[in-house]
RNA sequence: GGGCGGUUAGCUCAGUUGGUAGAGCGCAUCCCUUACAAGGAUGAUGUCACAAGUUCGAGUCUUGUACCGCCCACCA
């Protein structure tokens, strides 16, 4: 039955509606019973404390664009959603809070007492970002949503510690780390980032001291410092061992300014002889370089900073902070005239990532995982590198290998304490009896060893990546073997950001080698020892993902990294409120070609807004033609039910285009597959197909019968045309498949189109079809150029070369003067030349309309000429290639017979076009 | 200091086994034609950064150069 819908698209209606309806049908719940294959993706878990940027937005749409093509080809899809706890980012947003509502520090508060409110802001604020991820379409399973704090979540970080600790895996040691003293707590290497920083380089006289004597003596030697203040912890100045300059002071003693400190002279390679003075101070407990160098010379390590950079250990300077220490030392060395020189000095200075705060490395007492141990059973970080390089996980771009290889292969202990009270407590227990301390699951009351139940939990908290790294298999019930692990895991594709693949992706990888296949492996088979006998199918049994798509990064129209500071970011709900959700999905999709970043401009999302009122517009055009009279319809059946050439035609592209749609999708090639769809449906169905059938649906003098067919097949095709639209835009084509007399259910679960070629491919039609559109194209640019309006119905005759082809087209007049504009056609077989009018000629046809209709024709003359003109450049260059002997003999014979072809073309269209212009005179 | 990526139409970018250079936007001309002016029709525009090499043939492969960007690295 007719409808009538409204002709501008309105996206917000449609975007409040289906995704409630989606979700209470259960359309994205995976079946743990289902026969279907699997597919299965898990959501990077965005931080509790996060709002929706691009970012999210990209891996909830790339996804989504997946598991929605997935779904419809009818595999069980799993995409399960969750949120990390975010231990620093979070314990700093409710401490702020704290702070500013209440004038309360976390230590006024107590451990318990702050931990139950960070969950309580967690229950009040923290799910925001997936309500957001609604908004986008994202197709996720809300039945299975998970937190890394969870008890599920939890326990399986215990046990992971646990297991790992018994091996020694996990250790406990003083090392030096890196320090944020604005968060106060440890961080990990990865955590701190470096910044290049125009600073200074300080030139400071250190006093020799004079053998025998006491104090200082007349000489002094110079040494060049980026942190002045770390000098009072100083405990030896270092040259190179071969550097000449100084062999004088091999063995002596300086006297360390304003600390009055007797500090050695040693030798090391460490040493560049070329930068500054060449003298290095050495500050073992404040610089990586000076601990090594500390560590082979024996010397003291004296720290000279407190938990939040506050100095101590140095006299007058103690509760200073770091920075007015600087300040202090500066002047008091100025004053001691010791202060040589101070000059602009480029450098990396490294920030926590978290809160931007200079670190300050030092020395302290941590928790470690070991990442690469020598007895290759226990080394976790060879057999994740060896997974990837030997195709069990496949990186999308393949590129990305080499940038995981040369972190694996260089990977350092992963520093997993955080002296923080939010995320997963170190499950280690020490005993006030005999001072043992064990690692448990569970909490224990009594000392295993002595009973004694003078028990103490170790204070510190676990890196959150400690938990996201067991994301996998954790959400799917690890260490339970519960039905969907068993039936999940490993899962299919992981899509994140490149930015987090040593965050992440390679700690997945290497827990889910370890956890997920290892031990019970070593149980079930005696003979693997080591991870490096497992063979192939234990690889992909244990891998928690088969492959990687490193999606890009989202930027603004001038390629500039969104940033706060830049006030460059581009809000997602603000954009989707504005071109809809659907054309800012379609715009990322359609932007991510592997390599470059999106460069995210306003440009393009009103193109794609305008492409879905484009949709609208057709389904629009399909629902007022449907006939008054019911019809049957067979969604199953009706795609063929029309056998004109349009309709054999439109099938026949639709094959071609389906085929590329599932390939680009199948290689991750989204944009790809973004523009394939695009341009079949504007360019295609509307500007065509929907042109050729319009007669057949709007002449009264069509008979009901005919009608009928035509509108079946009609709907068919939109049918197919918007599901292939789907999965980039979830709603409109939801809203619009709706409104279809065919549909059942909901479009989600609608089969996405497959295999039409077979059937469908017809290259014989799609031939006809073509030369149809240049007729009219020719038709077309006659008129333009010679300003025929497009109300001025005109007559025009057709000369095809080939006489079949004039049979051929002859069928289509109606078509034809409808899409030319034409009041009479003629075909016919001929020669033009002797014709007189306006004349556009191809090599197999021509048009011409008659010279009554326009007097003025100088325009033509120009245009056949400068068309003469190209065409004889283009035949030079065929020409002397294919007078060349070498091109004969050498290139394949289809390639050849190509530009032999080609050749005759341009041969006869520019004989035509010759014979026209010389005639010219004449008529 | 290493590694990776980029340089194609005015702008933003596609271009996967080497074989007639494409899209979107913008621009020009004409149209509110009975799905759509967020539209239609027609049209203009490129020594594919530079240089050499391989090849019958290079935007595509190799090497080098220049500029831009990103990642990693303990340079005081």
């Amino acid at each position: 039955m007719k409808r009538e819908i409204p002709k501008v698209y309105d996206p917000r209606g449609a975007e409040e509606k289906w995704y409630p309806y989606w979700e209470t049908n259960g359309y994205f719940v995976a079946d743990v019973r289902s026969p279907k294959p699997s597919y299965v993706m898990v959501i990077p878990p965005p931080n509790v404390t996060g709002t929706l940027h691009m970012g999210h937005m990209l891996v909830c749409t790339l996804p989504d664009i997946v598991a929605r093509w997935r779904r419809m080809s009818g595999d069980n899809v799993l995409w399960l959603p969750g949120m990390d706890h975010a231990g620093i980012a979070t314990q700093n947003v409710v401490e702020r809070q704290l702070m500013e509502e209440e004038h309360l520090t976390r230590h006024d508060l107590g451990r318990e007492e702050f931990v139950k409110r960070v969950w309580q802001w967690k229950e009040k604020n923290g799910g925001i970002i997936l309500k957001q991820m609604r908004r986008l379409g994202a197709s996720l399973d809300w039945t299975r949503e998970r937190f890394t704090l969870d008890e599920g979540l939890s326990r399986a970080v215990r046990e992971v510690f646990v297991r790992l600790f018994n091996e020694g895996l996990i250790y406990r040691a003083k090392r030096m780390i890196n320090w944020c003293p604005r968060c106060t707590t440890a961080l990990s290497d990865l955590e701190v980032k470096f910044e290049e920083r125009n600073g200074k380089l300080w030139t400071i006289k250190y006093p020799l001291k004079v053998p025998g004597a006491g104090g200082g003596g007349e000489e002094f030697v110079t040494v060049a410092t980026t942190r002045p203040e770390t000098m009072l912890g100083d405990t030896a100045l270092a040259i190179h061992p071969r550097d000449e300059r100084y062999f004088y002071l091999k063995g002596r003693m300086a006297v360390l300014p304003l600390m009055q400190r007797e500090i050695p002279i040693v030798e090391d390679e460490r040493v560049d002889p070329e930068f500054g003075t060449g003298i290095v101070k050495v500050t073992p407990a404040h610089d990586p370089n000076d601990f090594e160098v500390g560590m082979k010379n024996h010397l003291p390590q004296i720290s000279i900073l407190d938990e939040q950079g506050r100095i101590i250990n140095a006299g007058r300077y103690n509760g200073l902070d770091r920075f007015v220490a600087r300040k202090e030392v500066l002047e008091d060395l100025k004053t001691q005239g010791l202060l040589l020189e101070e000059k602009i000095h480029l450098h990396n200075v490294g920030k926590c990532d978290r809160c931007g705060t200079v670190v300050e490395p030092l020395i302290s007492t941590q928790w470690f995982m070991k990442m690469s141990d020598p007895d290759p059973a226990k080394n976790l970080a060879a057999p994740a590198l060896r997974a990837v390089e030997e195709g069990y996980i496949r990186f999308v771009p393949s590129s990305k290998i080499n940038v995981y290889r040369e972190w694996m292969t260089n990977i350092r202990d992963w520093c997993i304490s955080r002296q923080l009270w939010w995320g997963h407590r170190i499950p280690v227990w020490y005993c006030g009896n005999c001072n043992d301390a064990v690692a448990l699951v569970a909490e224990p009351t009594r000392c295993e060893k002595c009973g004694s139940d003078q028990l103490r939990q170790d204070p510190d908290v676990l890196d959150t990546w400690f938990s996201s790294q067991l994301w996998p298999f954790s959400t799917l019930g690890w260490p339970e073997a519960t039905e969907d692990l068993q039936k999940f895991y490993p899962t299919t594709t992981m899509i994140t950001a490149a930015d987090i693949i040593f965050f992440w992706v390679a700690r997945m990888i290497m827990s889910g080698l370890r956890f997920m296949g290892h031990e019970s492996l070593r149980a079930g088979n005696p003979d693997i020892k080591s991870y490096l006998d497992w063979g192939p199918r234990e690889w992909k049994a244990s891998i928690p993902f088969h492959t990687v798509y490193f999606n890009v990064l989202v930027r603004d129209a001038e390629g500039q990294k969104m940033s706060k500071s830049k006030k460059n970011v581009i809000d997602p709900l603000e954009v989707t409120e504005q071109y809809g959700t659907d054309a800012v999905r379609f715009t990322l999709a359609a932007m991510s070609a592997p390599g470059s970043d999106i460069a995210l401009s306003k440009e393009r999302m009103e193109g794609y807004r305008a492409f879905a009122n484009k949709i609208w517009n057709a389904a629009r055009f399909v629902l007022i033609n449907l006939p008054e009279d019911p019809i049957e319809y067979h969604p199953d059946e009706d795609l063929d039910c029309a056998n004109t050439v349009f309709d054999r035609w439109i099938r026949s592209r639709l094959a071609s285009v389906t085929d590329e749609v599932n390939r680009a999708l199948e290689e991750f090639r989204f944009h790809e597959a973004a523009h394939v769809v695009y341009q079949f449906f504007w360019h295609e169905l509307c500007d065509w197909y929907l042109e050729f059938v319009k007669p057949a649906l709007t002449d009264p003098h069509v008979p009901r019968e005919s009608r009928a067919v035509q509108t079946r097949s009609l709907v068919a095709v939109f049918d197919y045309a918007l599901r292939l639209l789907h999965p980039f835009m979830p709603f409109i084509t939801e809203e619009l498949w709706q409104q279809l007399p065919v549909a059942r259910g909901s479009i989600c679960v609608a089969r996405f189109p497959a295999n039409l070629s077979k059937r469908y491919a017809d290259q014989e039609t799609e031939k006809v079809v073509q030369l149809l559109q240049g007729v009219v194209t020719g038709i077309r640019s006659l008129r333009a150029e010679n300003e025929i309006g497009p109300s001025q119905r005109i007559p025009a005759h057709v000369y095809l070369v080939d006489a079949r082809q004039t049979e051929v087209l002859r069928p289509f007049e109606p078509q034809l003067r409808m899409l030319a504009g034409l009041e009479t056609i003629e075909l016919s077989t001929g020669d033009v030349t002797v014709a007189k009018g306006l004349k556009h000629i191809e090599a197999d046809f021509a048009v011409l309309i008659p010279a009554s209709v326009v007097g003025n024709r100088e325009k033509e003359f120009e245009r056949l000429t400068r068309e003469d003109m190209k065409l004889d450049k283009d035949l030079q260059s065929i020409k002397s290639k294919l007078s060349d002997p070498k091109f004969l003999e050498r290139a394949p014979e289809t390639v050849v017979a190509d530009w032999r072809a080609r050749e005759q073309e341009l041969q006869t269209k520019r004989r035509r076009i010759k014979e026209n212009l010389s005639a010219f005179s004449g008529n």
